[in-house]
Formats: structure tokens, C-alpha cells, sequence
DNA sequence: GGGTGTTGGGAAAGCGCATTCCCACTGCAT
DNA sequence: ATGCAGTGGGAATGCGCTTTCCCAACACCC
């Protein structure tokens, strides 16, 4: 018993497909009381699916929406995903979901997989890399975006722009102000802590690390401090840890040379680029012995939902990540829906974070 | 610029849509090397991408496997939901992802959705629900998945059957365990406290959230233990927390008749039905000034990522999320693929899980 | 009552591709 | 020279649906 198609329905009620595909999919034009009754009861018999592939196939329109990330398993991309998932379901979409790692070579990929399916946009998340050995994979994945775009395809992109995809129509961006967050809270921090900062970020070239980076050093630059030194790793907890490992090394160097200052406001302040790095470095730290915030004080970023039950409570910059996913969802598939007096309207919407302080940066005797 | 065609691919190559075909998709005849090479010059001029849906109509295979959880956002989803976009990777096919947030209809409009996409199979985690109310969604959901396999779908089911559904062909089940590991733990905790226990669980009718209660209560009983008391809130983070106040409560009045027994051993021990409901119900004590393991022990079980990072450790049952998922859709895409020879047999995958006893669990002076 | 709308329905032409035939042509043995 | 299998390519059909176009029937108004 394969599916029962509309032909099938059609001649079961007595009626042409024409008719058949009116009553049951939403066309402009109503066919009879009667006929449309017949036509149902037909339907409902033969246990009729219409089949989405030949639907859209006929009205080019897929009704699908691509989401790129690193790791679905990711705290920051799961409410991310959750957010493009709700507006989806809105919409009456389906998502289709690409983990990529990162990697640009197999963004573009899932980008190509994407249009093949013809999906209506496509949502990227995740930082871009600008290191050199990924120009091509990122040059290529402009390319396919472009493409993409140019066939009428629209995407949304979470964070920084793609390195080198044009400002076309369909191209819309949720800019995440990463770089004056970090200035921000590199203010912040400065303001009551008075030793000296270290900065936990991602490999070099991850624009979304960069940014942070470069936002905290310019913030505490204003702050009069001097430049903190950047430990690089990778931009997960893994990574974060092996930091943290370091820097426990140095904290007791530091504490073997100065003759145990145990006991005093803790020296080191340290900026993780993102959450999960902070978690993973805080765990590092406490591996060796080492306190937050007795030891050493930490901060990160992005106020993943995580954070509600990590101790101690950790300062970071909130940023509200379901609805960054929820714009860029609506940013693209919305666009041809509430496009109103005027359609086209680059709509480059734009999120603030808020930097929060807790525990983990507050030092007390 | 409409996206190019394999017809235009052909006229620009010279050649019939045939051909082009067979060079460009995998065909069982291999055109000759002169022609095999033009037709690839033109559709790398053209730009040439094959349109997924057309061909998913051709020879009725999508390509697609559909993933259906409650809340992609939590981490025991966002694991599994990771194990299955892995082999959905390795196989090649694109993973569409369902949110229900628990409500069986919502889970059959999603199967449905699924089956007109004609994806190739369906994972469905998340606890099935028993609940009177749910009942005819739930039949509805069964049926739906029923004529789903019977036009050659495969499900896989993680968890526990669903109800009411067939023992059809093309239907897999990833079995976990629940009952007899709650039942373990019950035993082990029992076996170093002696002071009474209370469970926090689902609500009444969501089977994993049943399962693990009835085992955990049979253990206690092996156990020569009298039955917990069970307290019902919703099966997540907020449903710990409340939970947590009750108890909270409890501990507050228990201390108040039988004067102050701070210092001592808890009475407390408490189980929640997962490990998100655990951390709330932690979370809820450490509210109303209590701390763990001082003032009430607690357990939960699934053992999700986030675990790493709570503190105190927490004692649960380590379930490998990664690999459930992994096994649920391998089970389903492969069963086509790996067929050896016997291709019908149902391959009910099972899985281990493994008491984990931290900190969380136990009380030193 | 014969025009002119207006409606309700069907016929048919694709949407972009895979695939089954079918044909022309080659090389080889007879 | 004639037969045959084998081979490389094209024509045509169909996957299941939407949509335009067309036709009949019916009501309406002068």
C-alpha cells in the first residue's frame, strides 16, 4: 500500500484532481459545500498525505528553513535553535538542521544541501573564521550564499557579516554588538578590580572571539589599564580548561615568587570569550586547588542557560539568544511575508546584550 | 536568474537531459569521458544545482530522517539530537528537526509533516505519555506512525514503545532501561543512608518519568524501605525548583518539632526523575538557604553535559545520550543499507545505563 | 429572450528530474 | 558479407501536485 495520491482521492470523490487539490490545499478559489464535503470524506478515507515534494516542487516553495551551527549540543546554539524552532512552527515551516563544526568547507556544504532542497532561507550561526587557511572554504561559501541569494534564496546570519558575500537583497544580518559588550564589561571590571586582567579566547581568525578580544583590551585601554596577554585554545569548554590549567600554573608561580599573598583580593582577573570557555577554565582552575572567586576572578560571555545553576554565579554579558535566533528566523522568512509600504528595506536587525555582574568577579574577605 | 536546470545543463553541454543525468547523479550507466566532461563544464558554468525535490520525486526517496523531541534546548535532547545528526551525516542525509514540546498531537502533526516530506525515517524521542487526556492523541499519533511504516517509513522510537503502535515492520525501538536502573540506584543509596526518601517526578502518565518512579520504589523496597513519597511537578528545571520549595518547606518544619538537628546526617534523600529536575529541586533548596549534601541528599538520573560543571557532583545514572541517538537512527536509515542476509529482523537496539554516585549523595561530617 | 457576467468545474501543461525503452552504431565471429 | 551481442546516446514517460486556461451552466438585466 504505497500513499494514496490526490489523483486517488480525486476519482474516489468523483471529481478532477484540479478540484481535489483546491478543496484540500488551500487555493484562492472554494469550490461547492458539496463537492468540497465529498472530496474530504475521500481524503479521509484513503488516509490521504499530501505529498511536499511535488508541492513544492509545482509551487516552488519548499515551506523549509536551513540552520547552520558548530554543535547542536552546544548551550548557545541549542537556545539559538530553539528560537529559529519557534518561529518556524509559526510559520508553518520545518527546520532543517546542519552541524558543521565550524568548519567554512562544510558550512557550504550544508548551504549547497540547503538550496538543492530549495529551502526558503537558511539561518547561520556561529562565528566566521578570517584565518588564512580557511580564505578559500570562505570565499567558496560566500560564493554558494551568494548564489543562494541570487536564485531568491534568503539568509540570515547571526553575529558578524560573511567575509566576502555581497550586500544583496535577501541578505540580512542580526548584528551582535560583541566588540563594545566587551568594552563594556572590560570597564566594568576594571572599575573595581585593580590587578591585572587575561584574556581566554578562541583561535586566532574566529571573528566572534576577535571581536570580544578586541573590545575588552579597548575597554580596559579607556580604563587606563594596560594591554591583557591572550591565551589562545579552542573556542569550547575543552579548550577553556586547558587555560585554566595554565593559568593555575601561573597563579602559583606568582604566589611561590610574591610569598604567599593567600587570603588578599586575588590578583588575576580573567576574560573568557565566551561561557562555556569560562566554565571549562573555572573548572581547570578548581582541578588545581584554586577557587573562583578567591583565587582568581572570571567572567564570560554570552549568559547561556547553563549559567543558572553554575557556581560560583558567573559574570557575563547576557545576550538574549532565543530571540537572536527568532530575528534572524523572521528576518528572512518574515521578509516576504510583512513586507509592507515598502518591501525592501535591508533590515539589519540588531540585538543588545547587558553585562551582568554575579559572584564569580566579586571578591570579598 | 532563476536556478539553472538540468535541461539547460544538457542544450549548453549539447547533449539530452538524459545523459546529463547520468553524469551528473550517480547512475548505473557511466556515459563516455568526452561527454561526461562537457556536461560537468557546463553545469560548473551554469552553476548547475540539482533540485533535491525534483529528484526525491523521481525515484521517491528523500534523503531526509525527521527528529522529533520536546525541547531541543534541553541538554538531554540537545545530546541525543547530536548522536543523530552524526549518523545523519555519515549516511548523507539531511536531519528536519520537530519541537512538541511533549503534547502527543503535536508529535503526530509532526509525523505527519514528516511522512509528506517523505522523509526516510523518523526518530522520536521524549517520554511517551499515559495520561487519560492524552489518550486519543496518542492513538491518533500510533496510527499515524502505523501508516507511516506501512509506506515503507522507518521509525525509531527512543525510550519505551509507543502506545498503542504495532510491532510493525520498519518500527525500531532503542530500549532504555529506566525501571531496573532506578531500581539499582534506589539499592545502592539505600545502602548508605538510612533516613527516608522522597521522589520528585513527572507528571503522573509520562512513562520514562513512571518508569524510573516505579523502579526507584521497587529497589527501595528490595531494599526492605518503605515506599517514597512521590511529589509531581512538571518534568523540567521548573518543576524541580518547585518541588525543591515544598521540600524545602519540609526540612524547615521537620527541624523546627524535632529541635534543631543541624550538624547531624540528613534525613533527606531525595530522587528526581531526571537530571534537570534535579538541579531545579537543588536550586530550590539552596533558595531557602539549604545547601546539598548538608541538608538533604539528592540524586537524579540521564547524567546530561551539563552535570559536569554542577556542583555538588550530583549521583545519577549515566545514560549515553550520544549514542541513543546514534543507535535510534541507525537502526532506522541503516536497516535499508546494512540489510545482511536476513533483513527482517527487528533489531531492537538496547542500551546500558550505569549508576554514578557523586558528591551530591554523600554526607561527611 | 438574447446578450453579458459570473460561477463551478475539468483539461492540460508544466515543475525538474530519473528511468525505461528504443535506436543507431560499433566490433566481432560466422 | 551477414548475423549478433554490446554500447553510447536520445526520446518519452511519469513522479504528484499546482495553476492557467477553457468551457459549460446558470443567473441577471435591459
Amino acid at each position: 500500500m504505497a500513499a494514496s495520491t490526490l489523483t486517488e482521492v480525486a476519482r474516489l470523490a468523483g471529481v478532477s484532481p484540479a478540484t481535489a487539490s483546491r478543496v484540500l490545499n488551500g487555493s484562492a478559489r472554494k469550490p461547492g459545500p458539496g463537492v468540497s464535503e465529498r472530496v474530504r470524506q475521500a481524503a479521509e478515507t484513503l488516509g490521504y498525505i499530501p505529498n511536499a515534494q511535488a508541492q513544492a516542487l509545482a509551487k516552488s516553495s519548499s515551506g523549509l528553513v536551513g540552520l547552520i551551527v558548530h554543535d547542536i549540543a552546544d548551550p548557545y546554539f541549542s537556545a539559538i535553535a530553539r528560537g529559529v524552532q519557534e518561529v518556524a512552527r509559526e510559520q508553518h515551516k520545518m527546520v532543517l538542521l546542519a552541524t558543521t563544526g565550524g568548519t567554512p568547507a562544510d558550512e557550504k556544504e550544508a548551504v549547497a544541501a540547503f538550496a538543492a532542497r530549495r529551502a526558503d532561507a537558511i539561518v547561520i550561526a556561529g562565528s566566521r573564521s578570517s584565518r588564512p587557511e580557511d580564505e578559500q572554504a570562505n570565499a567558496e561559501l560566500a560564493a554558494e550564499l551568494d548564489r543562494y541569494c541570487r536564485n531568491g534564496g534568503h539568509v540570515g546570519v547571526v553575529g558578524q557579516a560573511i567575509v566576502g558575500a555581497g550586500a544583496l537583497d535577501g541578505y540580512h544580518l542580526v548584528e551582535v554588538p560583541n566588540e563594545p559588550l566587551a568594552a563594556e564589561l572590560a570597564g566594568t571590571l576594571a572599575a573595581s578590580h585593580a590587578g591585572h586582567f587575561v584574556i581566554i579566547g578562541g583561535p586566532e581568525g574566529l571573528i566572534t572571539s576577535d571581536d570580544r578580544i578586541r573590545g575588552f583590551q579597548s575597554g580596559l585601554a579607556s580604563a587606563g589599564r594596560p594591554e591583557a596577554e591572550v591565551l589562545r585554545a579552542s573556542f569550547n569548554r575543552a579548550g577553556g580548561y586547558e587555560a585554566g590549567l595554565v593559568l593555575a600554573e601561573r597563579i602559583r608561580d606568582a604566589r611561590k615568587a610574591e610569598t604567599a599573598n593567600e587570603g588578599e583580593k586575588p590578583d588575576l582577573c580573567i576574560f573568557a570569550a565566551n561561557d562555556v570557555m569560562a566554565i571549562g577554565a573555572a573548572a581547570g582552575l578548581r582541578s588545581q586547588g584554586f577557587r573562583i572567586p578567591r583565587d582568581a576572578l572570571i567572567a564570560g560571555f554570552d549568559d547561556i542557560e547553563t549559567l543558572r545553576d553554575f557556581r560560583p554565579a558567573l559574570s557575563t554579558v547576557r545576550l538574549p539568544l532565543e530571540d537572536i535566533g527568532r530575528l534572524a528566523t523572521l528576518s528572512t522568512v518574515g521578509s516576504g511575508a510583512l513586507g509592507g509600504a515598502d518591501g525592501n528595506h535591508d533590515d539589519g536587525a540588531a540585538v543588545t546584550g547587558q553585562v551582568t555582574l554575579r559572584r564569580s568577579t566579586e571578591w570579598t574577605p
